[in-house]
DNA sequence: GACGTCCTCCGACAATCGTAGTAGACTTTA
DNA sequence: TAAAGTCTACTACGATTGTCGGAGGACGTC
C-alpha cells in the first residue's frame, strides 16, 4: 500500500467542482462560490481542502499575484470514470449493462437525453458482437 | 448531525457482498469466503466489520448455535440505488442521462444487455414528456 | 480436570476526513 | 506610519475507517 491511488473525498470533490465550473480561483474566490451555493465553510477549511487536493495531485497552484491561484489538473471526466468504474466493480461485479438498466429504470430522463441514448444504442447495436 | 444516514464503507461493502452472494453466515464463514477471494483479513477484522454493519443497520445477527449468524438486511439494490444517486448528484449534477451516456460509451456491453436497453428505451420513448 | 479450540467482547492504533483556530507575514489604506 | 485586512503555514480535534490483539467464556477431548 505504498503508493495508494488517492481519490478526492466528498468535501474535496465539492471544491473541485467549483474549479471545474468556474475555472481557476484563489481560496477566497472558491469560498465565496461555495457560500453562494449555500455551503457555509470557513476560509481555512477551503484552504485545507485545496492543500489536500494539491497533495493528491488533483489541483495545482500558482502564485503570481498576492494569493495562490488554484486550478484543477484532473478532469471531471477522469474522476467520473473512475467513480463509475468503482461502482460497476463494487456493486455490479463489472456488469455495466446492469447498472445502465438500473439507471434508466430509476432515474428520470428528459426527452433530449432519451434521443441521445437512442442514437448511441443504435450505434452499439450495429457493432454488436 | 444527530441521526446521520450511514453508508457501508468500502471494506464493509465487501463483507456485505459475501452475505449477498452466499447467504447468511458466521464470522468464520465470511472470513473463509473472503480468503477464497484472495482477501487476507484477520478474524477479528471481519468481526469488527460485521459489528459495524449491524450498528448501521445493514445486517442482523442471530445467535441460535454457538456463533452469531449474520444476515444482510438491506438489499444490494438499495445500496446500489443510493450509491448511484450520489454519483449522479455529485458528478453529473443530477443529470442521469449524462451518466447513462457516459456509461454506455465507456463500458463494454454484451448484446443481450444492448437488447434489454433497446427495449427499455423504447418504453421510455413512448412515455416521453 | 487440564488443554486446545473457537467464539465474543473490548480496546487500540494509525490514517483519512471535515472542520476550523491561531500566529505571523504581507498589503492596503486612512 | 499605524491600523485594518488578507494570506499562508501550522496545528488541532473529533469522527470514521481498516486493521488487529488480548482477555475471558464455552465446549469437546484426552
Amino acid at each position: 500500500m505504498s503508493q495508494r491511488e488517492y481519490e478526492p473525498a466528498a468535501a474535496e470533490l465539492e471544491v473541485l467542482k467549483v474549479l471545474w465550473d468556474h475555472g481557476a480561483n484563489n481560496v477566497r474566490g472558491v469560498m465565496d462560490l461555495l457560500h453562494n451555493q449555500g455551503r457555509a465553510v470557513a476560509y481555512t477549511t477551503v484552504q485545507t481542502m485545496l492543500n489536500r487536493l494539491e497533495q493528491k495531485g488533483f489541483v495545482k497552484s500558482d502564485r503570481s499575484g498576492t494569493a495562490f491561484v488554484y486550478q484543477a489538473c484532473i478532469t471531471r471526466e477522469r474522476i467520473s470514470r473512475s467513480r463509475l468504474q468503482k461502482l460497476v466493480d463494487q456493486l455490479y461485479d463489472g456488469a455495466a449493462g446492469a447498472l445502465a438498466l438500473e439507471l434508466l429504470r430509476t432515474q428520470r430522463l428528459n426527452s433530449q437525453e432519451i434521443d441521445q441514448l437512442h442514437e448511441l444504442i443504435e450505434r452499439l447495436d450495429q457493432g454488436k458482437d
